[in-house]
DNA sequence: ATGCCTAATGGAATTAGA
């Protein structure tokens, strides 16, 4: 089973990108992130005629989540638990069943928390989209505990908006105030980690220099200035199944690409 | 230090992204 998760910063804009990497990458699930449709208006009929079924979680204008796949999605879940009050559109889960097992799917679109205020101290202040973020991330480590208390296969796959480590950036320096790099987000990314969960790429390399998003600006694709924040976090059950985990770089350099880029798993499922 | 570029909205300039 071939797994992507592709923030494809707007379906409208995207659909010709989308539709013709769906036929020749021919994953057997995509977690999209950034569609920045409302549910209506996502173009679903062009991605069900290449055989896919869609669930779209869209808000208007910006974020949005969708789930897109060639075996049947079961129990379908829209949003993540801890705020009702939480209007923006970042999480969807579904299940899968693979010729062996079935697989819970969370796909998340992780808030960007830009920009960030700090005291005077230097610290970075928990308010704004900032203490958003932050706030995102403990409901995220509350969902990620329950799905490891499950002790089934799950993951939860999408656009972090988290560089792990130094490696992961081109140029770690120009991240140090940012709130991607924050030693505070990325100790938050780390407490969901240290429940159990296997971050895919990290358990095939440590190698530095792989990036998944490139800025549209200042030549950042030319001149491979890039980051890695897309990921998938496997619990115990779901890691067993890995078979491998990589980037597909190249599509960063198609017609009309989005700033972001597929990051896939293959699971024995 | 800031903007660079792109998408959505709404029908121009602003918001948001990272």
């Amino acid at each position: 089973m071939k797994i992507a998760t592709f923030n494809i910063n707007g379906i409208k804009a995207r659909l010709e990108t989308f539709t013709s990497w769906l036929e020749s990458a021919q994953p057997d699930v995509v977690l999209c992130q950034e569609i920045k449709s409302v549910d209506e208006a996502f173009p679903r009929q062009p991605i069900e005629d290449l055989g896919y079924n869609v669930e779209t979680h869209g808000q208007k204008g910006f974020n949005g989540v969708a789930i897109v796949s060639k075996l049947p999605l079961e129990d379908i879940s829209r949003g993540l638990p801890g705020d009702d009050s939480d209007e923006q559109a970042r999480w969807i889960e579904a299940t899968v069943v693979g010729d062996h097992t079935a697989v819970r799917l969370c796909g998340l679109y992780l808030p960007n928390g830009n920009p960030v205020d700090f005291d005077a101290d230097g610290q970075p202040i928990r308010d704004g989209k900032y203490g958003y973020k932050l706030d995102w991330m403990d409901r995220l480590h509350a969902r990620a505990k329950v799905l490891m208390a499950e002790e089934m296969p799950a993951l939860m796959g999408g656009d972090y908006n988290i560089i792990p480590q130094s490696e992961d950036a081109a140029n770690p320096k120009a991240w140090e105030k940012d709130a991607l790099f924050l030693p505070t987000s990325r100790q938050a990314f780390r407490a969901i980690l240290n429940e159990g969960f296997t971050e895919a790429f990290r358990a095939r390399t440590q190698a530095p220099g792989h990036y998944s998003f490139w800025d549209y600006q200042a030549n950042s694709w030319e001149r491979n200035n890039g980051i890695r924040i897309d990921h998938f976090l496997l619990t115990p059950q779901c890691a067993d199944l890995m078979t491998d985990c990589w980037i597909e770089r190249d599509v960063r350099a198609m017609t009309k690409p989005s700033d972001h880029v597929p990051v896939w798993i293959e699971l024995d499922a």
